[in-house]
RNA sequence: GGGGAGGUUCCAGAGCGGUCAAAUGGAACGGGCUGUAAACCCGUUGGCGUUGCCUUCGGUGGUUCAAAUCCAUCCCUCCCCA
């Protein structure tokens, strides 16, 4: 692949990059560049959001270059204040030595561990003096750091923001300056931080790095980023199953927002898809069914993601009821008369908090036994073996009497 | 330091003496429709072997036949001015 087919395959699915003539000019000058990416150690569980990122530093790797994947073990002291209308509270040591390790640990299911250079930034953060401290802040001024949005919007809306926040952009800045990065990448909300890094080389009479902003990506909502406090998000150490599942039940009009920047389909195949789909050739739900098997596989493998595709189609096209279940064993002592009271057994199995709940869901039609609906609260059912509760459309358990 | 607002059920947020297990919205759950979805429609959302009873409206005490609602006090949050 020439240096140009290199800078469009990188490119693809960019928001921003700047410069692109800059990136050609050092891919052909170094032939392998270094490309930072800088990690927050705050919360170690990474989702597909996080994951456009990181596929895209893969495609560097695939490229030849090398990834420095920088944890920001002294930042997160500060916590970046970017997206932010609060301060965030400071993690403990031990916190953030745990995170960066399980965080490394799920990076590298997409990262090639051989082509990542793994850099802490309290490496030279903590060496610095106050007088070197001063000399970095004074390249910077108040109002440009105050036309940041969000720094602004919390000046405006009377937020605090601490003074130390300044200076999380101002360290992200420096680690640039320390790495002597050729890119730095994140997503479209680093790009004020990117930006920074670019300006502040340049005061220090290094070649300004070429950044790349990612979009960000929506959660199976379809509506919110992706994130976990949202609970809209798919976990990259999720259960093949969860991850089926869930992809699969993601709004179509994402689907080929997630091919394009969660996959490595080509644009070309991509767009062939989008096409059969608009003409009526393809059922959107089998496009989502190969997106799903396409994300499974890159994780789990093509068995894994075969018998996912298998179950799924089983559970819910076929309405069948899974090989597979969950049991829950019945204590005799739980018995009368060898019988046992449907709502009971419901908060037993744990399909049910309470005996309120478990009378309404007997009243709305949500529970069946061995396939056939309850109606009637006061039902006891006798257990011999094998019989099967489900409550709702997913969740069916074997009930067994131990 | 001075002034003001407020803490209600999962969340947001009404209620301001009885008709309140508490409006409305979000979320969740169940049913329907479907492609498994989304959207949409209907229903449910304190507990109890449940036509009735019991416990909830920041904590504690009080007024009253009756308190989420009034009073006192304590705790906590937020805003404005300095």
């Amino acid at each position: 692949m020439n240096f140009r087919e290199q800078v469009c395959l990188i490119k693809e699915n960019t928001v921003d990059l700047i410069q692109e003539e800059e990136l050609l000019r050092r891919i052909e000058k170094k032939g392998s560049i270094r490309v930072k990416f800088g990690v927050d150690p705050t919360s170690p569980d990474i989702h597909l959001g996080h994951s456009v990122v990181l596929l895209k530093l893969r495609c560097f790797q695939d490229l030849g270059h090398k990834v420095v994947l920088l944890i920001g073990d002294f930042t997160a002291k500060v916590g970046d204040p970017s997206g932010r209308n609060k301060m965030r509270k400071p993690l403990s040591t031990e916190e953030i030595k745990a995170n960066a390790k399980t965080y490394k640990e799920q990076a590298f299911k997409i990262l090639s561990p051989e082509k990542t250079e793994v850099l802490y930034n309290s490496t030279w953060l903590s060496k610095m003096n106050f007088s070197r401290v001063l000399k970095l802040a004074s390249h910077y001024t108040v109002a440009r750091m105050l036309e940041r949005d969000d720094f602004n919007e919390r000046y405006h809306s009377k937020y605090p923001i601490g003074l130390h926040e300044f200076f999380y952009p101002l360290m992200q800045a420096y680690d640039s300056i320390a790495l002597k990065a050729d890119v730095e990448i994140g997503g479209t909300d680093q790009k004020f931080n990117l930006l920074l890094g670019r300006q502040m080389q340049k005061s220090y009479g290094q070649a300004p790095q070429v950044i790349i902003t990612m979009p960000i990506l929506e959660g199976t909502d379809g509506v919110e980023k992706m994130s976990k406090s949202l609970g809209n998000y798919i976990g990259i150490t999720e259960s093949p199953r969860e991850m089926y599942g869930k992809l699969m039940s993601i709004p179509d009009n994402l689907i080929f927002r997630y091919f394009r920047l969660l996959t490595s389909l080509s644009e070309e195949k991509i767009q062939k898809k989008e096409e059969a789909l608009s003409k009526g050739i393809l059922h959107p739900k089998e496009i989502k069914k190969d997106l799903a098997k396409w994300i499974v596989t890159f994780y789990y493998g093509a068995s894994s993601a075969n018998m996912e595709e298998k179950r799924f189609e089983n559970l819910f096209k076929k309405r069948k009821i899974p090989e597979e279940l969950p049991s829950y064993c019945v204590h005799s002592c739980e018995l009368k008369n060898d019988k046992i009271w449907i709502i009971k057994l419901l908060k037993l199995a744990h399909f049910a908090r309470s005996g309120s709940e478990a009378r309404r869901l007997i009243a709305q039609g949500g529970v069946k036994w061995d396939g056939k609906r309850i109606k009637d609260v006061e039902l006891e059912l006798s257990l011999d073996n094998g019989h099967i509760l489900q409550v709702g459309k997913r969740s069916f358990m074997k009930i067994i009497k131990l």
